[in-house]
DNA sequence: TTTATTTCTTAATCTAGATTAATAGAATGG
DNA sequence: CCATTCTATTAATCTAGATTAAGAAATAAA
């Protein structure tokens, strides 16, 4: 059993879907219910700017889940877009779910885990963002997934640090 | 009955603590199993870089919860500090009270609802770092915590922005 | 394969915000 | 109350990273 089952229960009709390569699975502007559970592949969240730039949120690959609780939760819109980077297979399933009676005690400590993870690495993700310099925030990322530059091209890492991909080059180039 | 009561139980062993105005609550460098709710008062929790630099994660307000939930879940040194702004009453609770069975389904609901919604701000603030502009996050800053500026010192602001208080004197009179 | 499109790199220039420094105003403490 | 220490402002200078532009390398598509 996957670990998304373990949590939501079997009875739960979370629905499995296939996705290319390229495809969105979450636009901009609506209210978003959904979370989504990567089971194979690798997707990302991330949100466009007025000037049309993009901002990557989160990647998610293998066992993450990517949901916009944002929007969810205060209800209104989601900036954030959802789309694969590589062909994937992705568990939908209702983000109000817990906030319902079918959960136990146990699948509810559960997730209460999962949400005070997420927190952690948001903390930290912040901090980095107020206080580390473009290349030490690049250092920390390959310390911390080292195998998602494999698999993501550079210039969604550079959006994910919150840099041009010409700085991220340049970075790497130790120029 | 107050807000943390009700999520505790109030056979929890929490401890309501009085601190004066700049008294240190947590520091930097021990693993943090605690969590700070603030009945009365005003705190902060905050990271200082390798320069001596202060970055405020988070302000705390009345009804506010202050923790480092990224060193109690991945259990290692905290990298902030919590002191307070304001003379304040303060209620002490342990992290792992919910991961233990003494909480309700009920609780624990209510305990999800809560850590859903921090991450939903912890989610726009990443955005907005990644995003905005200094000035842009100022005005943001504003709306979303109108009361603030009342009670915290501009330099506090500038830092919770991620700026230099010279950069927010300079962004307030329209330079 | 050849062509088209996207990604990466390099370099020149520009700018938001940092740094440094000096002054004035406000709060704090004896 | 005055003296000290913090806080805010202004201005000059500096710099990390943005922007712009162009060519090279890699991917995808035909």
């Amino acid at each position: 059993m996957d670990f998304i089952t373990e949590i939501l229960g079997t009875k739960t009709k979370a629905s499995t879907k296939f996705f290319k390569k390229r495809e969105i699975i979450q636009k901009q502007g609506f209210v978003s219910k959904n979370g989504f559970y990567v089971k194979k592949g690798l997707i990302r969240s991330y949100s466009v700017d007025e000037k049309g730039k993009e901002h990557i949120f989160m990647f998610g690959a293998e066992d993450w889940i990517i949901a916009d609780l944002e929007s969810n939760v205060f209800n209104k819109p989601t900036q954030l877009y959802i789309d694969t980077i590589e062909d994937s297979e992705i568990v939908i399933f209702s983000l109000d779910y817990f906030n319902h009676d079918q959960s136990t005690k146990e699948k509810l400590q559960k997730n209460s885990k999962l949400l005070t993870r997420r927190i952690g690495s948001l903390q930290r993700r912040v901090i980095q963002l107020m206080s580390s310099s473009a290349k030490q925030r690049y250092e920390m990322f390959l310390e911390t997934y080292p195998l998602l530059p494999n698999r993501v091209p550079q210039k969604m890492i550079a959006s994910y640090l919150g840099i041009t991909p010409e700085a991220l080059s340049k970075i790497r180039g130790n120029r």
